[in-house]
DNA sequence: TGCCGATCGTTTTTT
DNA sequence: ACGATCGGCA
């Protein structure tokens, strides 16, 4: 069999259509685990497999840097030789690598910085202050976020203020044009410059768009409802006249609005791109029929969608479980209870707990430590961003660019070397007068400074000049262990408590990445450029541990069993105020999302009263939650061992055609925080709350609870050794003593 | 200049 | 509840 017939053997028959189109745009519009980005790949084995594509003429798009990684890896398999010289890579990546090539014509320093956020967040602090405006008109965070949505729109500083109505929006123009003129004169560019810098640099140069429309023949592109106005002229700019260009997505799983993403672009593909084959898959390979079914009967409620019906390959399976907690802490000890019991049957890393909001991973991760099963918590502070890194980072940026004024305002400060602010006004004074970059400024040691200034800034560069001298010659781990040890920046970390220890133990894992980069033969400023792309989600661990996750973070993933927690009016759907009805379908695309990401095991939970910023909120159960079709899911109160609502609440759970508001507003009936045992029915096989039982691992213990009967029967029990378990008696060993 | 404690507000999601 | 930030003090 040849290595086409090989691929296509993978393949079902639409699936093929896609993936041997020839020339001209292609759009795969397909609902969750259709096998769309399965499509992308292959499509480009193919396009290799048939001598259609060389691999340098290949650039493909995926949402992270693990999808690509993966991407990669998968064709290299399919088709040995795999993609060299082809790129793939997120639309920030491919940017930045486009603006390091090009410096010169995108207006920027050749060395030029990426201002993280924290420094973003330091230049407004600076302009806000300076134009005299008090947080309350306008905070560093709405700045920030309205600046970058302007970025992602394409529109300048200038085009801002000349449509701005109003004094508030003439206001953010004024703080948007100071921004950028503060950036450049640092020689940096933020996360959304990239994409938008990317894109005039080939409008204003056309030879350089036309030689890249040349070379990359074949442009792909996965998530494809989830790109924004820049990425979307970018992808237009590169296909040139004819473009081949493929897009792959699901318009229902478009979660990235609030960033400014387009569901437009997908929406409106054909006419974007006139004469593109359309082609929708239909079959699911991840999902059981129940699953399926569920996530279908929330997703069928939003509007601006093309309708479409997914048949599960997979067939019948388990119903969907829905557990009502009392508060998160039940709910987390319910999840972790699960989990446990599933373990039996599938590896950790295949379960999945996923939330709305990263706060929201708080209890499940003490009920893990607290079983010692293993979980990696994906999303929250990344580790790049953790200040111990981020200030070796910064000392790294200097070696790499001298001139970085971001990361010398950074590193100057720590340790804490008495330069205070009456000395960083005399530098930033200096370099202006200099009209030099401020770290060359204070090279100079301006006599203005205090002696002790003076001689500060001396030691800081000497170290600096030598840390140089020693990267033109050590791999890149040696330069950041000699960095860290002689700057101060690990004994700042000297003491034994739990803080200092993690902090330590990044530092390390910066070593590490430092020495894992030098392996592949990277240099120092692509090494600060990969980090700089890097997110959370890249560093998910191959290892076997349970993913405590963001649903955001989930997106493209799958896993064996699925807990969506945290399904609560308010919560999921997230509403704030100022929300609208384009919100709340969001809010419904992304509990979409979470519930296809399940393979076999899908469970929903939801908390009576929650505790946020250190209140008590009584919630509802979520209107997604309540949409669910009652023939798909269990009967929890059978199905789990205990369920602290059941005397009170009446089943949530109900099939009902109306409106989810009036559903949303049953109420839930009185609050109550007993979690103890409740009386039990007597048992046919005389199970009974208080009887003394002895299990073969968990030794002697009390019945708690008792509950169904038959195969169904649970055994809630306290053990001496073990603490609380739930039992299933006919499976375990468990005697009546 | 740098450290400590009181006060304030808080993120929803991330390339 | 918690962390960041600001103001006062050494
Ligand atoms: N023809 C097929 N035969 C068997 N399995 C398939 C087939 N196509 C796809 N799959 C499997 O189905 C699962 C989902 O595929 P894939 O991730 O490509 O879907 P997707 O449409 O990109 O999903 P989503 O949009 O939800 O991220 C994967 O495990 C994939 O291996």
């Amino acid at each position: 069999m040849d290595r086409l017939a090989k691929l296509l053997a993978d393949l079902d028959e639409d699936q093929k259509q896609a993936v041997l189109h020839g020339e001209g745009p292609l759009l795969v519009v397909a609902g969750a685990g259709s096998g769309k980005t399965r499509v992308l790949t292959y499509r480009i084995a193919a396009l290799l497999a048939r001598g259609l594509a060389q691999p340098h003429e290949v650039l493909a798009v995926t949402f992270t840097n693990k999808a690509a990684r993966e991407m990669a890896e998968r064709v290299e398999r399919l088709v040995g030789g795999g993609l060299r010289g082809g790129f793939v890579g997120t639309f920030h990546r491919f940017a930045l690598q486009l603006l390091r090539n090009h410096p010169a014509e995108a207006g920027l320093p050749p060395r030029f910085a990426i201002a993280d956020e924290d420094e973003q967040r330091l230049l407004l602090d600076r302009i806000l202050k300076r134009l005299d405006i008090p947080a309350g008109r306008l905070s560093v965070r709405a700045a920030r976020s309205r600046i970058s949505a302007a970025k992602n729109a394409l529109v300048g500083p200038g085009a801002l203020a000349s449509r701005a109505r109003g004094d508030a929006e003439r206001l953010l123009a004024e703080v948007y044009e100071a921004y950028e003129a503060e950036l450049r004169t640092a020689g940096a560019v933020d996360f959304d410059d990239m994409l938008q810098l990317a894109v005039s640099l080939l409008e204003r140069h056309e030879a350089l768009r036309k030689g890249l429309a040349a070379r990359f023949r074949w442009l792909l592109v996965d998530e494809y409802q989830d790109t924004n106005l820049a990425q979307a002229r970018l992808v237009r700019l590169l296909g040139g006249k004819t473009p081949n260009l493929t897009a792959v997505g699901d318009e229902d799983q478009s979660i990235y609005r609030w960033r400014g993403a387009e569901v437009e672009n997908i929406l409106a593909f054909e006419e974007a791109y006139p004469g593109a084959r359309v082609v929708t898959l239909g079959r699911n390979y991840r999902s059981t029929e129940p699953i399926l079914r569920a996530a279908a009967a929330v997703i069928e409620r939003n509007s601006r969608r093309r309708p479409k019906r997914l048949s599960s390959e997979v067939g019948d399976g388990v119903p969907v479980a829905v557990y009502l907690a009392a508060d998160e802490a039940d709910e987390a000890r319910f999840v972790a209870d699960e989990i446990a019991r599933l373990r039996a049957s599938v590896p950790a890393g295949e379960i999945a707990v996923l939330f709305r909001v990263n706060a929201q991973s708080r209890p499940f991760e003490g009920e893990m430590v607290r079983r010692a099963m293993p979980y990696v918590v994906v999303g929250g502070t990344r580790f790049w961003e953790r200040k111990e890194v981020r200030d070796a980072l910064a000392y790294l940026r200097l070696l790499a660019a001298p001139d970085d004024a971001l990361a010398f305002r950074r590193a100057i400060h720590v340790p804490a070397r008495g330069i205070g602010q009456v000395a960083m006004d005399h530098l930033e004074a200096a370099a202006a007068a200099l009209a030099a970059a401020l770290p060359a400024a204070a090279r100079r040691l301006p006599e203005a400074l205090s002696p002790r200034a003076r001689q500060a800034l001396a030691e800081f560069f000497a170290l600096l000049d030598a840390l140089r001298a020693l990267a033109g010659s050590a791999p890149p781990a040696d330069v950041v262990r000699e960095l860290l040890e002689r700057s101060g920046l690990a004994a700042q970390y000297a003491a034994g408590d739990e803080d200092d220890r993690s902090r330590r133990a990044n530092l390390d894992q910066l070593v590490a990445a430092a020495a894992e980069a030098g392996e592949r033969g990277l240099d120092l400023m692509s090494f600060l450029d990969e980090v700089a792309l890097l997110t959370d989600a890249d560093m998910r661990r191959e290892g076997d541990a349970v993913q405590l996750s963001t649903l955001h973070a989930a997106k493209g993933l799958e896993f064996d069993a699925v807990f969506l927690v945290g399904m609560e009016d308010g919560l999921l759907p997230l509403r704030r105020e100022g929300s609208s009805e384009a919100d709340e379908e969001e809010e419904r695309r992304l509990a979409y999302v979470g519930m296809t990401r399940a393979r076999r095991r899908l469970i929903l939970t939801s908390a009576r009263v929650r505790r946020i910023n250190g209140q008590l909120l009584a919630g509802r159960p979520s209107p997604f939650l309540l949409e669910v079709p009652r023939e798909v899911v269990e009967d929890r109160a059978a199905a789990f061992g205990r369920d602290p609502f059941r005397a009170h609440a009446p089943h949530p759970f109900r099939h009902v055609a109306g409106p989810a508001a009036s559903l949303a507003a049953a109420p839930f009936g009185p609050r109550t925080t007993d979690h103890g045992p409740r009386p039990s029915p007597k048992h046919p096989d005389g199970w009974r709350p208080g009887l003394k039982v002895r299990h073969a691992t968990f030794g002697s213990g009390v019945i708690l609870q008792v509950q169904g009967t038959g195969a169904q029967t649970r055994l809630v029990c306290f053990f001496d050794r073990a603490g609380r378990k739930t039992l299933i008696p006919s499976l375990a060993k468990l005697e009546k003593v």
